[in-house]
RNA sequence: GCGGAUGUAGCUCAAUGGCAGAGCACCGCACUGUGGCUGCGGUGGUUGCGGGUUCGACCCCCGUCGUCCGCCCCA
């Protein structure tokens, strides 16, 4: 047992069984995303170290991707995110892609972190970006985006919702308390832990950090303010679309929300599941007016978020929407082999089958027909075939529908029709 | 990178320091032309790995690797 070479630690098996729900995951993505005119695309999974270098979060090029050396001493990176090779694309092509473009993409990532619950090294990630359109109701359709995937997949309002805040809004209420310059990058992480630490700590730390006590009473009135968002025209109008959209249940100004990444500069918005013993982010996203001009390519306003595969997956599988009747039989109809004289004629029956488009499977080699049966059953096969001296004699071929417990015998030029039949039927079942 | 658990059959787990077991799964038979149920039988183990203590170690100690749960960070 032990002779089993192990897998690589944080990556996944998929079964079949796990495969179907990936695969169920991947048409909801795929379907809410064309929902809104997105079109489907994909980079390489190898990147250069430097296209990260330039604005991604340091800790997330330096200290959690996998980069290595390929044969000519290259440093290569397995991608631990889209939105840089997204960026790269766009700018190769500038001049002649078509303005707005709305692009989605459901591939894997790499992350060097420590794996432990809804956190994997290698994961999936979907991706679903706006390009070349800079105002606040483009942010507005991200967010509508993201609600309508929570609905699709039947998460409700009171199970997982949408923060949202402005960096720039923020910058300049920030401001306000006259901070120091080396403080603002302190501040910032100050305000993400504040639901981490019990309130007198957090106040401790921030004073630590070298806010005084004025500051920080002016930092706790402005994260406690749940109107600042009518400061913000782009917000005031952000909203407007989010309700004409007809999402707002879902989503809700948060001071709070800053969000890791360097390259936001306006809007920002987080999922989050608000169950009773589920509280984190999900997906999170926001706008990037200034990351095409960093990689060389003429400024280009961008704005759109990410979606990881392991806590979603989480959340729904708690929450109860994962459907458990997802089909993982590998076809509907099993041919058996009655006997060795009859194998042959089987295959040719399972051929003619396929030829008429049915999935089927056949038995290989001639087995008790009890064996076969019940390997039919196992597999999820909903019709089993039987070729035996008598059904061969008169040109014949037997159907069993396993369900029904029903069987008949039929000419063997009937058969195709005959199985679309029944397998109409049990479909609608 | 830090802290806490844990590792026994394919899976889920038992076994006061004293014969390594159960359920499920798998295979066979009852049932030589028919699945789910039932009964009977069977295969399957270097107890993660390496040391140590002991007459004797799945059990106690040390190390190591893996997994899980937190912290950090994030999706």
């Amino acid at each position: 047992m032990n002779t089993i070479i192990s897998s690589v630690k944080g990556t996944r098996d998929f079964y079949p069984r796990e495969m179907a729900v990936r695969t169920w995951l991947y048409n909801k993505v795929r379907q809410v995303s064309e929902s809104f005119g997105y079109q489907e695309y994909e980079g390489p999974l190898l990147e250069t170290i430097e296209l990260y270098a330039a604005k991604s979060g340091e800790e997330l090029v330096k200290e959690q991707s996998f980069v290595f050396p390929d044969r000519s001493g290259n440093l290569i990176t397995l991608r631990p995110e889209l939105t840089p090779t997204l960026v790269r694309m766009v700018a190769q092509q500038q001049n002649q892609l078509t303005l707005p473009l709305r692009w989605w993409s459901f591939g894997p990532f790499w992350r060097y972190e420590r794996p432990q619950k809804g956190r994997t090294r290698e994961f999936f990630q979907w991706n679903i970006d706006l390009v070349g359109e800079a105002s606040p109701e483009a942010d507005a359709e991200m967010v509508a985006v993201m609600a309508s995937f929570y609905r699709a997949t039947g998460l409700a309002a009171d199970e997982v919702t949408i923060l949202v805040n402005n960096r720039r809004l923020m910058d300049a209420e920030l401001a306000k308390l006259a901070l120091a310059d080396d403080q603002r990058g302190a501040v910032i992480r100050l305000v993400d832990r504040r639901d981490k630490l019990a309130p007198e700590k957090w106040r401790d730390y921030a004073l630590e950090l070298g806010v005084s006590p004025q500051q920080f009473d002016q930092l706790l009135a402005l994260l406690d303010n749940q109107l600042l968002w009518q400061e913000s025209d782009e917000l005031v109008r952000f909203f407007n679309a989010v309700d004409a959209l007809g999402v707002s249940e879902y989503v809700r100004f948060d001071p709070q929300i800053i969000r890791g990444l360097d390259y936001y500069t306006g809007t920002v918005y987080e999922g989050r599941a608000i169950t009773k013993d589920f509280r984190r982010a999900v997906a999170g996203g926001g706008r990037y007016d200034n990351l095409l001009a960093d990689v060389g390519g003429d400024p280009l306003p961008g704005t759109g978020f990410a979606m990881g595969d392991v806590v979603i997956s989480l959340l729904l599988e708690e929450t109860g929407n994962i459907p458990d009747n997802l089909d993982t039989s590998p076809a509907p109809v099993l041919v058996t082999i009655f006997d060795e004289g009859s194998l042959l004629a089987s295959y040719k029956t399972a051929a003619d089958l396929r030829r008429n488009g049915l999935n089927v499977v056949c038995y290989p080699v001639p087995a008790k027909l009890g064996k076969q049966f019940k390997y039919a059953d196992r597999i999820g096969a909903k019709i089993v075939i039987v070729l035996g001296p008598d059904e061969l004699a008169q040109n014949q071929i037997t159907i069993k529908n396993l369900s029904q417990r029903e069987q008949f015998t039929i000419p063997r030029s009937e058969a195709p029709q005959m199985l679309r039949k029944i397998l109409d039927i049990e479909k609608s079942v």
